[in-house]
DNA sequence: TTAAATGATACTATAATGGTATCAATTAGG
DNA sequence: CCTAATTGATACCATTATAGTATCATTTAA
């Protein structure tokens, strides 16, 4: 399983609650109650959002944070690499190359091409598709076929756990 | 950034080496001495890739490894999914949501497209294509702008060296 | 029958992650 | 002007996941 910070989740889960009440101006402890995440943690996702420019913050008493932009505007995109960092799935393709597999690796161009073609898929989902329940009308959604599900080995010992 | 364990890594560039050479029957000594890697985890990542159908494997003296399939038909979405099991960023698309999230989790309807998208694009790019040195000619590839690695930015503690 | 190979399981050390605590800086309001 | 509320920044710890290794069982060609 490719996986994702539980803190992008989070993180994903705060812009939309944002997103649903644009008006008002949200601090970290009402956010906490909310959605029900530990405050500190809530904390630490808002200021890095913050930081990535998708979130505007005020300071002092009655301070908060605000969406930045327009939901339709902000993708699914931004908040992961706001958070995890650029979208790239190896190593090696943000840390220019520093593995000794140089010689075998005319994979490595290719990469780049799979990391772009994950990065638009999410980059097309904008904030605003996610307040919507479901939007499976829209788009058109393949779910891919559970042969692909069941052929995954475990790679660690014993229990796969799930 | 998105993480993607450093065997599957080793996973796609075995398979690379294995499908320029189809001719031959591989043993996991053979790789690794080619492919530079150490010999238990290219015996670990081989058994894997074979239980997961994409590798046909030969015991007893003079066995090893072959390709199930033609390079053109495996994608690399079917080498991270034996590797890592099934594509999907968040814990619960696959663990059937025991999160407890759920009230405010509208999200993770929507977190199956995101998924399915991601897995459409890994899926479209074929063993076959990461022979080829670059492809960049023959499909139409964006590299996203640079604004958004600046974005990043740490959640860890102290640097973030890279 | 031996050697070469895969199959399976168990173990360990390192690193990454999530989570927490603490203090500094800012600002609204009495 | 002082206090309380709030974000900003840094440091720390514990748990988990990962990579890597070791060991033994099984199969098969020569």
């Amino acid at each position: 399983m490719l996986r994702m910070g539980k803190l992008t989740d989070y993180g994903i889960v705060l812009m939309s609650y944002i997103a649903e009440h644009r008006s008002k101006q949200h601090s970290a402890h009402m956010l906490s109650d909310a959605v029900h995440m530990p405050l500190p943690t809530v904390r630490k996702i808002l200021k890095v959002l913050s930081a990535g420019g998708l979130l505007t913050s005020e300071r002092g008493a009655q301070g908060g944070y605000i969406l930045s932009g327009d939901p339709a505007d902000i993708s699914v995109a931004q908040i992961i690499t706001a958070i995890e960092g650029p979208i790239a799935l190896t190593e090696c393709v943000s840390s220019a190359s520093q593995c000794d597999q140089e010689t075998h690796c005319a994979v490595q161009t290719n990469w780049n091409q799979i990391n772009n073609a994950v990065f638009h898929a999410l980059d097309e989902v904008k904030l605003a598709d996610m307040l919507t329940p479901t939007l499976s009308a829209a788009r058109p959604v393949q779910f891919y076929p559970p042969s692909y599900r069941a052929k995954a080995v475990s790679l660690q010992d014993g229990d796969q756990h799930e």
